[in-house]
RNA sequence: GCAGGGGUGGUCGAGUGGUUAAUGGCACCGGGCUGUAAACCCGGCAGGCUAACGCCUUACGUAGGUUCGAAUCCUACCCCCUGCACCA
């Protein structure tokens, strides 16, 4: 490639490019003296869950390897083992020393779907900040002055809010703009929310003598809603580590129109070719469904596999397109006997009370054995040995096992736990789940766990034993 | 500590004594339509009982109180935000 096609490809996608003479002049540079440019990509250490959002970064981090160049990926650690003392950003927890290289182990098991590992460098940023003391630090900050920083869009607002700004606050760009010193970056990368922070960095390297580095901002992608950014804790996200017929639903519920902002952020495919797929979609050439399956397939074959995308369509068609009953069902044992259909739901987690299942019975989304149900025609009988296929609207199907035993197990899994208490009056052990955003409430008689009683943390102690295995059920009564 | 503002259902946000299980938006769920889990339209959205009309139980930060009746009034307490003060 030359300089100028090298040039057009990092360009693509990005809000800003800060300033493309310095990004020219450098990846002349490199290609002179055969030096590779250190690109520099910092992450937060408390968000190990990569979605689709993060990977609009990663990609373009990507490309910079492509080209030959050397990734680093920075992990923020010492910001996160100061925490945040304010107590208002929830966000950043202290975390511990093992909860931080845990961290990282995961980030790498998920940027290395994308990421070249012989190309690139995981660094943490304690590595420097640790040693530079109180009276370095002190120093540094006599670098900037206050007005510089005060500069940023965010403290700006929040002062003329009267909204609290912390002091370490105004200390995190300073941190951040010193990363890229300390790793002597020719390139930041990141979103545009973090374009002041790399923009301290420059400053900071021509202070230190450095050049200063490129700051590329990344637009924030929006989320399967299409409106807000793609984030965890909007519930508009697709997780890179999610199962590829899950992926495939997700991005078949994007809007036709937030299809394209996907296909230019997510794909490799050249700014003239999306625009080419979008006239011709216009033009009623293509068919946008047929758009969005292959944008689908594209994204699942990054993280999965081509074949797995191949299989995640498959399944598509067949639940949706010809209402078929999908490949895999996941089964699960309940009582044998007379069941009201309400109740089957919410024994099968298809309905999270019995008001909710008659309510989806009342409106016609429940099928028992492929026949649809009506709410007098609730009575089912469940013989021991015998499976039932439930299904609640177009695509949550479940077999129901009946079981001689009186017993209803409940799966559950560390994620799902959300508090574990013992309340002495009842002398039973109350643990609450999550499933989706509901808390379900069961209580244990204590017998059944003993040893628990004595534990520190309940909470801890419980939470251990289900990730270690010890339980994977619970008795529900 | 002082002064001011505020705490309502998953979320945002109305409601300031009486059909209020609480308007509305968003999110979510079901149905219809379709080329898709797009868009659009319709319906639902505290829990429990009932075949059903319907009934009952909880709920507006917490605990009491006033009242025939309270999310709405009173008292105390807790928490959050802003400013000031204290920490000398």
């Amino acid at each position: 490639m030359t300089i100028d096609e090298q040039l057009d490809y990092l360009r693509k996608g990005a809000v800003e490019v800060i300033r493309e003479e310095d990004l020219r002049a450098k990846l002349e540079r490199s290609a002179r003296t055969g030096v590779p440019l250190r690109v520099k990509y910092g992450a937060d250490p408390t968000a190990p869950d990569i979605h689709l959002g993060h990977t609009v970064v990663i990609r373009k981090l990507r490309a910079f390897q492509e080209l030959g160049h050397t990734a680093i990926f920075l992990i923020g650690d010492f910001t996160g083992l100061i925490g945040d003392p304010s107590g208002k950003n929830a966000t950043r927890p202290q975390l511990t020393r093992e909860e931080i290289n845990a961290n990282a182990e995961t980030y790498k098991a998920q940027i290395f779907k994308l990421l070249d590992p012989a190309k690139t460098v995981i660094d943490f940023n304690s590595r420097w900040m640790d040693t530079l003391g109180s009276d370095g630090f002190v120093r540094l900050a006599s670098r900037v002055t206050v007005k510089q920083i005060l500069e940023r869009d965010d403290f700006q607002k929040r002062l003329t809010e009267e909204r609290p700004i912390a002091l370490h606050e105004l200390l995190y760009p300073l941190v951040q703009g010193y990363d890229s010193v300390a790793l002597t970056a020719d390139v930041e990368l990141g979103g545009t929310d973090q374009k002041f922070n790399m923009l301290v960095g420059r400053n900071l390297q021509r202070e230190s003598e450095q050049q200063p580095q490129v700051v590329i901002t990344m637009p924030l992608l929006e989320g399967t809603d299409g409106v807000q950014k793609m984030s965890k804790s909007y519930g508009n996200y697709i997780g890179i580590n999610e199962a590829a017929p899950e992926m495939f639903g997700k991005v078949m519920s994007v809007s036709d129109e937030l299809m394209w902002r996907y296909y230019e952020l997510l794909t490799d495919l050249r700014t003239d070719e999306i625009a080419r797929l979008r006239a011709a979609t216009q033009a009623g050439e293509r068919n946008p469904r047929d758009l969005k399956v292959e944008l689908a397939k594209r994204i699942i074959a990054d993280f999965h596999s081509p074949s797995d995308a191949e299989a995640a369509e498959a399944e598509f068609n067949r639940v949706f397109k010809r209402k078929e009953i999908p490949d895999e069902i996941e089964e699960r044992a309940v009582a044998e006997g007379e069941w009201k259909l309400p109740r089957l739901l919410v024994a099968g987690s298809l309905a999270l009370s019995v008001a909710e299942g008659r309510r989806l019975l009342e409106q016609g989304g429940v099928r028992v054995n492929g026949e649809q149900r009506r709410v007098k025609d609730v009575d089912v009988t469940l013989r021991a040995g015998e499976t039932l296929l439930l299904q609640v609207g177009k695509r949550r199907f479940l077999r129901v096992h009946g079981v001689a035993e009186n017993i209803l197990r409940e799966q559950v899994d560390s994620d799902s736990l959300a508090s574990v208490g013992y309340n002495p009056e009842t002398q039973t052990l109350e643990v609450e789940f999550k499933h989706g955003g509901v808390y379900r409430y069961y209580n244990i008689p204590a017998h059944e766990y003993d040893e628990l009683k004595n534990a520190d943390s309940l909470g801890h102690y419980f939470n251990e034993n289900i990730k270690a295995g010890a339980y994977s059920y619970i008795r529900v009564n």
